[in-house]
DNA sequence: GACATGTGTCGAAGCGCTTCGACAAACACC
DNA sequence: GGTGTTTGTCGAAGCGCTTCGACACATGTC
């Protein structure tokens, strides 16, 4: 009932300070401190008569104070690729779940862009802004690695560059993907199977995962006898218009289509749809996405996964065990799953 | 060429400290201080002096430290909200714009999920973490609102609250831009125009830009004479395929749709494509959604396009403004701009 | 040459927290 | 009733930086 304290739902002014909080729960600073942290035991008394002074002065923890007396900021820096073009809601799905998944573990989250390029790894680390960093869109030769092996802040990489020796990395199991993806269709009796892959650009940049992909659609098509072949799609509607066109010119037998490119798959059934190629009586259609995506389609698409909010949160657990001086695995590679929808089916001569 | 300053490009184990520069320069500490803040005069020579140490010792300096003596973290918080189901793109595009921009006034910003809700708002605060907020997607009746209202700290609103007193906040113009678009089919010569609008969950969630967007085509569209018809839409092929049954169906003279809901632009496109109405011969299409998917689009779409950079630029400078002290305007809206592509033409009967 | 006025630099005092060693007080043991 | 061990608390010393007042010296002014 005291009306001192109630400016406003408890919004103090000036912040308390752990000093005031002491000075009010009549101990030392260190009490509170130790209260706070648990590293020293505390009686029950005491303890409470801490807690009970902390919310009535509506006491928060100084940041900054405390990053410098610890050398720990509790933040972990995010970098995310500037390129905006591709898997935008991936990669904010990965965002997120770092983003929330470090707030469980008492850490916020740094929001980087590549923009700033390698420099931006350097001053973060050397600024003690973050502990620690995830790379997001990492590339088989990223230019941050060397820094990343020179610097001594944990760091985890989503995506896998070519040398891992050293690195801690979280990614689908790509090569996996496409042996599953060849897997399902042979067991559904298609002979001749089609990839509509990602973009030139993608290939050139070498992103890893795409090749990765197509890899083991390849050493399991081979295995299991499937004819398979492979033409990079740009993505959008002329362009799909166009590798679908030459993959039914060049293998009129093709029975299946694999799709990676997100961007690829609304028109595909468009077009399929629009030139009278039933799905899946006459073709199959496998896809590489979201699951969100694969369930608006229609028809609701038969899809391995991209497991977003997994490699986000197992990012920041590996990240959170190497700062506890954990050791841990070098790369850790998410098992595909494929879920079976409407779009595939067993093959029409079949 | 001496070796002993080249451990792989610069990286020392040890941080360098400011007391270290200054030893290095043979300078004090205040004055290799005021060399970095340049809030004192300093002379050439002192300057070059302490920069070449700086440079050598690869200093960076302490965040923690400085966010302590300052009380100033040179951090923004961009709280962004949870839900990733819609406008992702856009969120995205409006966070690496906060992001790169923040970066070129020597900010840092760090990501919030709205997950922990108005809670957030507080901690960040209190702790001295952020020295000001931008929070997205912000609601009629948003529950951060009093919150930011009752603390000291600047912030500004991507988005339109109910009520904008005391409040900074950016925002399209989605009233003109509703009356853009009424104007363009007027221009046209169309007489009846169909709205495809957002889901209805979106009407009822009242984040208020729907609801503007309608207005503005309501009033402009009864100031132009035009028969206007609105109808929300799921989004996704089935939904939209609903939406446009109906529509044509109570009004078979429907010669014009406004799409603002971005999940059903490629199906609404796919679906008249298939009912062999021809865009724009037979029906014009005016979309509100970012350029990215107006141009990716077949045919490429009129739009009024969603600013999503210039949005995340504008919050930055705008609380960068507020944070130097400067009084700042209430509210930004961004006007609208109408580019017509190939999806518009004259109503069919003129 | 006495005076005011700038300029450039330094020293010291914090900012709010963590953490280490010290030390009473309470307990255990024979 | 001495010894040894916990247990709970405190004081003090920083962490690395900013910033204020002081001060020495160079300049300008009548």
């Amino acid at each position: 009932m005291s009306k001192r304290f109630d400016t406003f739902g408890g919004d103090e002014i000036r912040m308390a300070t752990l000093a005031e909080v002491a000075r009010h729960a009549g101990v030392s600073a260190s009490t509170v401190s130790y209260v706070l942290s648990g590293k020293r035991s505390i009686s029950e008394g005491t303890r409470r008569r801490v807690e009970r002074s902390i919310q009535e002065l509506g006491y928060h923890p100084h940041a900054g104070a405390r990053a410098l007396a610890s050398s720990r900021s509790n933040i972990i820096a995010l970098m995310v690729p500037l390129r905006t073009d591709m898997y935008v809601p991936v990669m904010m799905e990965i965002a997120m779940a770092v983003a929330t998944t470090a707030r469980q573990h008492g850490h916020d989250v740094l929001l980087l862009t590549g923009e700033e390029g390698p420099t931006a790894v350097r001053r973060v680390a050397a600024s003690g802004l973050a502990d620690a960093m995830i790379l997001m869109d990492v590339e088989l030769e990223d230019e941050r690695i060397p820094l990343l092996r020179a610097g001594d802040r944990p760091a985890v990489l989503v995506g896998l560059p070519a040398d891992t020796a050293g690195l801690t990395c979280v990614d689908l199991d790509f090569a996996a993907t496409g042996a599953l993806c060849a897997d399902h269709l042979a067991d559904l009796g298609h002979r001749s199977v089609a990839v509509v892959g990602e973009a030139a650009a993608v290939y050139q940049r070498h992103t890893g995962f795409a090749e990765r992909t197509l890899q083991g659609l390849r050493s399991r098509a081979a295995a299991r006898g499937l004819r398979l072949i492979h033409r990079p799609c740009e993505g959008g509607y002329e362009s799909t218009a166009g590798t679908l066109a030459r993959i039914f010119e060049e293998r009129p037998d093709t029975t299946a289509l694999v799709v990676q490119n997100e961007s690829a798959i609304v028109p595909l059934l468009a077009l399929l749809r629009q030139q009278g190629r039933a799905v899946p009586e006459d073709v199959s259609v496998v896809a590489v996405c979201p699951d969100q995506v694969a369930t608006q389609a229609t028809p609701q698409l038969t899809s391995v996964a991209i497991p977003a909010q997994q490699m986000g949160r197992h990012a920041v657990e590996l990240v959170i065990a190497k700062l506890g001086g954990s050791p841990t695995e070098e790369v850790r590679l998410l098992g595909p799953e494929l879920t079976v929808r409407a779009s595939s089916g067993p093959a029409p001569s079949a």
